[in-house]
DNA sequence: GTTTAATTTAAACGACTGTTTAATTTTTAT
DNA sequence: ATAAAAATTAAACAGTCGTTTAAATTAAAC
């Protein structure tokens, strides 16, 4: 079997292709293995030839998906920029990530919910606080040149920003139909402008009002 | 069998009370008729017997836990108060609605995304609706009053209130760890004070911030 | 008390699940 | 060309799933 810990081969790089659009369309458990074999043309067995299991196929991609994106939210407190333009950044940075990733965070902290904590939690654990620690760092920037409030609960930023994202993607049906967003392109777009626009405006208001 | 349409005898009720149980701490798919049955000391054929299928129950357990509730939101927008209380009441009272259901909301918000539009997205629907009209209309009301921004994209407010708070909910283990919250209640109460405020807070900047 | 209807049961159904086996083909190395 | 390794295959495995059946039990109606 291929090694799972470092890269994977082009066979292995397409059944995790497959795997992550059946997985963003159907979920996790709806996706069968033999679903995977025939969209991508190979033998049910591969799966486990490759991966081991279905779980640690999940592992996989998850490992795949995110090791490349770990960095840069980190990259980004790093520069030289006004606190809240950092914010401003990082709303953009954070929805597209998701939503460039076909679905796999959605499944990551929609549908793990009741597993134990193996590893691919862990991966999204060390994500999550990578991200608190590099807002932390801007958010008490902000405080301390007095632009942003100080009674701010910054654990529960992301949470705001992750979550109005998330509730408006998973509900895409009743909001193309309330917003009138026929195409798929029409959806996304009002994502890259309205929504993200939104959650700018809710946490720039958040942080810097004065009562 | 007995009607789904309107009343649940006493064997379906508690049929509908077990699986909401499981339903919320596995999810629909991940929870077995056979599971529901040995909880709720029933035989595996009475789940079809009482409700037809699995599918079916859970649209009986959608329109159970939603009749009664469907008009609390309409109510509160009639009352004699402020635009930004109505706005503050509003929010726990979502929130409570959501949590104190075990998390069938969960499920209809996160689990049924890739299904059909069939009779409970329906109902799903027709709630929504009705709690997007009523925002609007206190909303509207603040703004002619001056109070509010004229700015703001009205259907997006609700993806705030409740992404913030499903999103915390459902990474309840993540959040458990980072806040130190052992115990169940400890979890509960958070949401109750902090996560509750944080909510008002974010969507009280959000309305009468002025640039 | 007998008959009819409603409820409950154990067992089986067929379909699907993830995974493994053992044989076969293809590739690689010598 | 030959031997060893890797990749691929069809088939079967042991489970679980939701659902149905037909018989047994209980309740209701007359």
């Amino acid at each position: 079997m291929a090694s799972v810990a470092n890269d994977f081969n082009e066979k292995q790089l397409e059944i995790l292709q497959v795997a992550e659009t059946l997985f963003a369309e159907n979920g996790f458990e709806r996706t069968s293995i033999r679903t995977i074999a025939k969209e991508a043309k190979i033998n049910i067995a591969m799966v486990s030839y490759y991966f081991g299991s279905k779980e640690k196929l999940l592992e996989a991609l998850v490992f795949y998906r995110t090791k490349d994106l770990r960095f840069e939210i980190e990259n980004l407190s790093i520069e030289e920029l006004e606190p809240m333009e950092k914010i401003n950044r990082l709303i953009p940075l954070y929805i597209n990530r998701i939503n460039c990733n076909k679905g796999i965070y959605r499944i990551l902290h929609y549908e793990i919910t009741g597993s134990k904590n193996d590893l691919k939690l862990q991966i999204l654990d060390d994500i999550r606080l990578k991200n608190l620690t590099a807002i932390t760092a801007i958010i008490e920037e902000g405080q301390r040149k007095g632009i942003f409030r100080k009674d701010i609960i910054i654990p529960l930023i992301t949470p705001t920003i992750l979550g109005t994202f998330f509730h408006f993607y998973m509900n895409k049906h009743y909001f193309q139909n309330l917003l009138d967003l026929k195409t798929e392109i029409a959806f996304e777009e009002y994502i890259k402008t309205n929504l993200i626009q939104h959650i700018q405006q809710t946490i720039k208001s958040l942080l810097i009002y004065e009562n």
